[in-house]
DNA sequence: CTGAAAGCGCTTACAG
DNA sequence: CTGAAAGCGCTTACAG
């Protein structure tokens, strides 16, 4: 491959002087910008990234972290992960996604070996080990999803509380009195997913201070333990007139589950939930719910890294950022 | 960060001692060695990612192509891309991930600059640009899903011809005489999904050569399209005995569809399929279907691509392979 | 407007 | 068993 000297020698010129019409950093004669561009293209020449990485101490790559668990419903993690990948691109990066089940690990090892400029974390729960790994790490990250102690760190998350008020506010308003609400598998939790009870209690304090009467439920995340699941509940409260539903998993499922009671909505049964327009898309879903924006929440994280590797030490004070959640009606619930 | 001259100076040894002892390329004394071992744990050392490319001309780094059809239908995507991450990982390579609308562009930018050592290109198209820039790279390359031209590259996908003839075989025994057979959106095959046609053409031989009459439609990959389309092939064809589907989003769809129309599988219908276990799992598909293996691929192209980073230039002849279709009996046939 | 030189942090022949 | 030195391919003060 040539080097920037072949590409200076062919010019007849010195190599920081191919260097800077790389980069204009400083002012260049026209005719030997020319007979450098020409030399440049003649040899195919590319900057090695490595060698550009030594001598500035940028990589021009962030580090994803997508923290997988298997056993999930999984279709929401693209949802995230495109967005930031275009969004990173636009910024001049490009991406080094980690899909390890070591997290804390696979962040020590690219931060460490500085193969990124910065980190965005998916999925982070309460006690996410990689956030203390991050605080100690050279470069900035930004998180999707809200840890225990934000102390520092630049959080992005959907605002649940919010969403669970919203919707419990739209079912109190057309009457309905008893309400079934449907959260995440319980192993979600134990794994410290905080926005489980934050939607959860937010719900619950709500329908409370109606007086409502609300029946919480944890969901399954694979069949057939879903369709079990609603069958069950469903026959244990045949006097709810609603359903909140906070389960990617189980919400996909519930079309064929309430064809087959012969329920129809929104005749018999309110149905709202929370997930994104294109997860709705794709499994056909036509109930009214919360937009869960995992678009706005991937790029936001990726703009506000961006920022903070442009300005190093003098960055601005980290910020916790909720994002206002916004209800689409799709006439499920009357 | 420490540097590895830190370490050397705090072990009381030379830079390259430090290193061999790092690497075991050559013999080091115990005593030597635990103080090196000490000196890295207490400065908490990790050698720099950029140094040691541009020292060893090797990145560890794999790029992957992922060249996405934003309006197609998603989900299949990450069961390739995630056993892709843990195959590479556990070679010690890690993924940088590219999305980029321009898939020759990106491909050129990663391998010119030297980002990474090897390639695995995604959904590979029968006239791929990003394939002869592959071949013009520097960098070894494999592809999942097979190009016209295949010369000189590692090919890996699954036999859609004789997945095809396996369903045809299947519905012929149970001795159905009229199929309906589902293709992809027919922008697919503008695209140059060559398998659409292979699997489509495989089919429509074998049926002729039965002597079944066989009808075959382009699916669609959206709603409400999805649902239209099937209602109004259903209504064309209601002779029909058994359907093919080779289309993630109609069969995704079809079980409402059936429901609403009172179809009743096998009793009233037989319905065959091709998609992955993980696939069937996330929709519940109850449906007899040729499994694809992603994750047979996607290691399979990971694994030659390893061994071809590794050889170097004294490697083994280029490999096209095809994946035996296996055929997952789910009782919906009869 | 341009060049010579130092330096980024590693690895690896070469020498002993 | 170990060290001194060259080199990987860039960027960027320093000098003119």
């Amino acid at each position: 491959m040539a080097t920037i000297g072949d590409v200076a020698k062919a010019a007849g010129v010195s190599r920081s002087t191919v260097s800077y019409a790389l980069s204009g950093k400083r002012a260049i004669s026209g005719e030997t910008r020319e007979r450098i561009e020409e030399a440049i293209r003649e040899l195919g020449f590319t900057p090695n990234a490595g060698a550009r990485a030594l001598a500035t101490s940028q990589t021009k790559v962030i580090g994803l972290l997508v923290q997988f668990f298997r056993d999930e419903f999984s279709p929401a993690m693209l949802q995230y992960v495109l967005p930031i990948s275009d969004a990173a691109r636009e910024a001049g990066y490009d991406i080094l996604m980690v899909t390890e089940d070591d997290g804390p690990r696979a962040l020590k090892r690219i931060t460490d070996s500085d193969m990124v400029d910065g980190v965005v974390l998916l999925n982070v729960a309460e006690h996410d080990a990689r956030v203390p790994l991050l605080r100690g790490a050279r470069q900035p990250g930004a998180l999707v999803g809200m840890p225990h102690d934000t102390e520092g760190l630049d959080v992005f998350d959907l605002d649940f509380g919010e969403a669970a008020r919203m919707l419990v506010d739209h079912l109190h308003e057309l009457g309905h009195r008893e309400i079934v609400l449907i959260s995440p598998n319980e192993h979600v939790i134990t794994r410290g997913g905080a926005y489980v009870w934050r939607f959860r209690n937010a719900a619950l304090e709500r329908g409370a201070r109606y007086g409502l009467r609300m029946h919480s439920y944890y969901g399954e995340s694979q069949q057939p333990a879903i369709t079990e699941a609603w069958n069950r509940i469903l026959d244990e409260r045949p006097t709810a007139t609603a359903v909140i539903v906070h389960n990617d998993a189980m919400i996909a499922a519930l079309p064929p589950v309430l064809n087959a009671r012969g329920v129809e909505v929104p005749r018999d049964l309110s149905v709202v939930g929370i997930f994104s327009e294109d997860f709705g898309r794709l499994f056909s879903l036509p109930y009214t719910a919360i937009e869960t924006s995992p678009d706005k929440l991937g790029r936001a994280a990726v703009q506000a890294l961006v920022q903070r590797m442009r300005d190093g030490e003098g960055a601005a004070a980290p910020v916790v950022r909720f994002i206002a959640p916004e209800l689409t009606d799709r006439g499920s619930t009357r």
